[in-house]
RNA sequence: GGAGAGAUGGCUGAGCGGUUGAAAGCACCGGUCUUGAAAACCGGCAAAGGGGCAACUCUUUCCUGGGUUCGAAUCCCAGUCUCUCCGCCA
């Protein structure tokens, strides 16, 4: 969420910014309100001070004339809370400003390649895709999944279940113990302030899962990825400047409605609604977010590096960026079946844009009071890196060849064949 | 599920109708002292919002929402959360 202070103070440059990604932003109004706000405001302390001042006086004369100045500031409190109402919910629907870096663009096509990791490999016979090789071996099934449970499920079984634990184990390993981000296991409900705090709520509902609970206690809702509930870990709070920064880093399920992708990527585990992903965060200094990017797309796609897949690093558009994001790197893993580089991690800086949300601030040198920087990325999504290996290191029998940093995971297993 | 206790500043913790935005301690910052550091001493130190170029100033805020009162952190009602004990279940 923006700031209303910054936004008053060039208005027309907040305007422009905004522009650049979407435009059906109702600015006039957000002026009006914003004005309307302050002048209510103004009238309402006026009175409170002479409400204030009778008081004081304990002069029983004037008792009278105060319970009527209580009356008139009911009233303009009411307006004003109304009009804040209003101003809050245009301002919670307005995007973060993108970062100068960002190149403009509509839609994934004006994304710009950055770097390409690694050798595509070569096949002497035709590579299947995921679902295939999976199927084959009796280890992805997705028919039982629709039995259970219903589309975009799947059951991930034997040597491929024991393949997706690894991963996760190896990932928060390299992590922990390489980049210095501390392991958390979190709850993967979140109350509705807390999706608010990261960006899904109010504008993305659609895409979320929520539960059913007792009335009185909030609405919750399923985690759409870990970003949500390891971000607010530090909502609502002043932080010593000395802590920062503060990285974390968590292996859970994700829960997402992918709503409005109906038909895309229906066939296979690309796009399910439950996930698996191990997902870093940072909590920075407002002015070191961008080192913070490169550094943590670095272990993103250290990641990868070790597991010897294939990969390209691209920069996000303006219109290709998620709500809270001012810069994205997605890293996109080779994937043979389709011929092309599909996304495996998304790296973003949302600068302070989350943390106005969710009230996190710390003191900077000048003792001033300044929101939180805060990152988060993919580092990376097991299902798709699953998918990643499974397709990349296929031998012309359809058995899988097990990447050399995971073995030590899988009882040093070499290769994944049918029993 | 039953019975109690509580929620105050970054933290601990007093206050229980009228300069209380709130004692005290810790933490933090500045200074004196010291070769340096520590200790000791002195001083400073809440946030949000409004007005002002600024120095500064005003308003709000003691879990949340109502109520009583000229006036509420303090009294009343409702709710949320936390803790302790008992029961139940992992």
């Amino acid at each position: 969420m923006h700031n209303l202070k910054e936004i008053r103070k060039d208005f027309e440059a907040f305007k422009k910014a905004i522009q650049k990604r979407i435009t059906d932003v109702d600015f006039t109004k957000l002026k009006t309100l914003d004005e309307q706000n302050r002048q209510a405001i103004q009238e309402k302390e006026k009175l409170e001070q002479q409400k204030k001042d009778i008081s004081k006086s304990k002069d029983k004369d004037l008792f009278e004339k105060s319970k009527s100045i209580s009356s008139s500031i009911d009233k303009i409190s009411d307006d004003q809370k109304k009009i804040k109402l209003e101003l809050d919910s245009i301002l919670s629907n307005i995007p973060n400003i993108p970062h100068p870096d960002v190149p403009e663009g509509h839609t994934e096509k004006d994304n710009i390649e950055i770097s390409k990791t690694g050798q595509i490999p070569n096949f002497d016979f035709k590579p299947k895709s995921h679902y295939e090789l999976g199927e084959k071996l009796g280890m992805l099934n997705f028919d039982l999944a629709t039995k259970t449970t219903g589309a975009r499920f799947v059951f991930v079984r034997d040597k491929l279940a024991h393949l997706e634990r690894a991963l996760s184990n190896f990932m928060l390993d390299t992590h922990i113990l390489n980049n210095g981000y501390e392991e958390v296991s979190p709850p993967l409900l979140a109350s509705e302030n807390t999706m608010f705090g990261t960006g899904q709520l109010p504008k993305f509902e659609n895409d979320q899962f929520e539960i059913k609970t007792e009335e009185k206690t909030g609405r919750k809702f399923l985690i759409p990825t870990a970003e949500v509930i390891l971000t607010n870990m530090v909502k609502e709070q002043i932080i010593d400047k000395k802590k920062l920064p503060y990285r974390f880093v968590a292996s859970t399920p994700c829960f997402r409605k992918e709503a409005g992708s109906y038909g895309k990527d229906t066939k296979g585990m690309i796009r399910q609604h439950q996930f698996y992903k191990v997902e870093l965060v940072s909590v920075v200094e407002q002015n070191k977010c961008q080192d913070e990017l490169e550094r943590m797309t670095n272990c993103a796609t250290n990641i990868l590096d070790q597991l010897k897949l294939p990969y390209r690093k691209v920069i996000l558009c303006t219109g290709d960026m998620g709500f809270s994001a001012e810069k994205t790197y997605d890293i996109e893993v080779w994937l043979p079946s389709e011929n092309r580089y599909r996304e495996i991690s998304s790296c973003s800086s949302c600068s302070t844009f989350q943390a106005v949300r969710m009230k996190c601030r710390y003191k900077n040198e000048k003792k001033e009071m300044e929101f939180v920087g805060t990152l988060n990325g993919s580092g990376l999504a097991i299902g798709r890196t699953l998918i990643a290996i499974l397709e990349n290191n296929q031998q012309k029998d359809g058995s899988i060849i097990v990447p050399k940093v995971l073995r030590p995971y899988m009882n040093n297993l070499e290769k994944i064949s049918s029993n």
